[in-house]
DNA sequence: ATCATTCTGTGTATAAATTACACAGAAAAA
DNA sequence: TTTTTCTGTGTAATTTATACACAGAATGAT
C-alpha cells in the first residue's frame, strides 16, 4: 500500500506513512520598562550556535502542542499555566539544515518581572529584547517573531488582549502605553479611554496610583 | 540525554526525540447553483466508516504541507495547483482513535464546475455540500469546518478574497452573491458596490453578459 | 411587435463611528 | 508655596456606514 493512496487520517492503518519530528515555537511578550520585549534565548550548540531564537522545543509523546508550550515555557521561566495563541506552522523542509522540523509557533503575553529567567539545557543566555534592538535571529525565527507580532496586533484590534502584561490593578495610562507600544503608533488619550471604558470590561477601583503626579486612578478587569 | 532536556530545535541531535504523523485537511470551498459549497468525502474504511469528511491526507517525506494540499486535492479533484490558506494545527492527542495524528487544516476555493470529482483511495463517493444540509463529520472534522469557515469570513471582511471562486469575467451581481453566501446575510445593492469600486481591484469589460435582464457589465480583475 | 416582467445601475440623506483638539485639577518636585 | 507634570474630561468636525427608490435594459410572453 502506498502512501500516496492514503485517504484522510488512514495513516492509522499504513506501515509506511512518513513521522515527522513537531516542534513548538513562542514568541513570549512583555511589558517593561514601558515597551514591548520579547525574550529570547542564546543558543550554545550548533546549528545556528550563539544565535538568538524564540524559545522552543519538540513535541512530547502525549503531549497536545498547548501542553508542549506549557512545558517549555515553564522550564525557561518558572511560570506554570501561560495562555498563549497558536500563530501558525512552518513546514519548509530545509527550515532546520540538518533534520526535517516542523513547527508550530504561538504567541504568550505575560509579565517579565513575575518570572526571572534561567538558562537551561542547550541555552547560555536568556534576555528580554526590545523590539527595536533585535539581533538576527537563527533558523527561520526572524519570520515567526514577525508572523506572531502581526497576529498580536491583529488581535489587539478586534478584542481587548492583555493577558499578564499588566499587573491585575493598572492606570488607564498604562494600558495606553501597552497598546501604543505594541501596535508601535500614538494613541489620542481622550479617544483611547473612550474606547476602551465602552468596552464595558474594565472597572475603576477605589485605589489610586501613589508616586505619580495627578494621582491616576487604578483599575481592573471585571 | 532527555527529550525534556532538548532545546528548540535540537531535535536534530537527539536520538529518542518523538516523531508523529502529520496530516493536512482541506475545507474546500465551491461556489454553485448561488450558494456555497463544502467538498466533502465519504470514507470507506474503519474508524470513522461511513462518515463524511474533509478531504485530507498524510504529509509525505520531503514535502511541505502546501504540497501535501495540492496531492491531496488533485487526486480529489484534477486541479493542478489550487491556492489555500492555513487555518489552524490541531493536535488533541485522542483527535484520531486509533493513532496520533497532529493536523494541519486550510480552506481553498475553487469553481466546482471546472473539475469533476472522483472518488478514490478510502473514499467512497465525494460530494459538494450546501452549507444548511451539512451531514454530522467524522473525527473532529466538524469543528475544522466551523474554524474554516470562519477563518474565510474574517479574510473576506479584511481584504476582497475570491480565489477561483468565479469565472474571470463576472458580474457585480454576481460577486454580492458570492459574499452573501459566505457572509450568510444580505448586502445592499449599493453599498456593496460602491464598497467594491472603491477598492480599486476590478474593471469593467466592454461585454455585457446576456441570458440575463437588465444586460449587467462584466467585470475582470484588474 | 408590443407589453409585462425582472434585473441592472445609480445618488442622496441620515446615522454612526472616528478623529482632532484644550483646559482645569491633582499629586509630586523644587 | 510655587512650579511642574501628569490625569481626567466633552464637543465639534470628519469620515464611514447605512437606508432607501426609480429609470433604463434585456428577456419572455402574447
Amino acid at each position: 500500500m502506498s502512501v500516496e493512496k492514503l485517504g484522510p487520517l488512514d495513516t492509522a492503518v499504513s506501515v509506511d506513512s512518513y513521522e515527522c519530528t513537531i516542534a513548538v515555537e513562542c514568541c513570549v511578550f512583555g511589558f517593561q520598562e514601558n515597551e514591548l520585549k520579547i525574550l529570547l534565548v542564546k543558543r550554545s550548540i550548533e546549528p545556528f550556535k550563539n544565535y538568538w531564537l524564540l524559545p522552543g522545543g519538540a513535541m512530547m509523546e502525549g503531549e497536545t502542542l498547548s501542553q508542549s508550550v506549557n512545558r517549555v515555557l515553564n522550564d525557561l521561566t518558572g511560570i506554570e499555566k501561560i495562555t498563549h495563541e497558536q500563530v501558525a506552522c512552518y513546514s519548509e523542509v530545509d527550515r532546520h539544515p540538518i533534520k526535517r522540523v516542523v513547527s508550530v509557533s504561538f504567541y504568550a503575553l505575560v509579565k517579565p518581572e513575575n518570572y526571572p529567567v534561567i538558562p537551561k539545557s542547550y541555552i547560555s543566555d536568556v534576555k528580554w529584547y526590545g523590539l527595536d534592538e533585535l539581533p538576527k535571529l537563527g533558523f527561520d525565527h526572524d519570520r515567526l517573531l514577525h508572523d506572531g507580532l502581526e497576529k498580536l496586533r491583529g488581535n489587539l484590534r478586534e478584542h481587548l488582549v492583555f493577558g499578564e502584561l499588566l499587573s491585575d490593578r493598572f492606570t488607564l495610562t498604562e494600558l495606553q502605553e501597552l497598546y501604543e507600544s505594541i501596535l508601535n503608533e500614538t494613541l489620542d488619550r481622550r479617544n483611547f479611554r473612550k474606547k476602551i471604558l465602552q468596552m464595558n470590561i474594565l472597572e475603576p477601583t477605589d485605589e489610586k496610583k501613589t508616586g505619580v503626579k495627578g494621582g491616576p486612578v487604578l483599575y481592573k478587569r471585571k
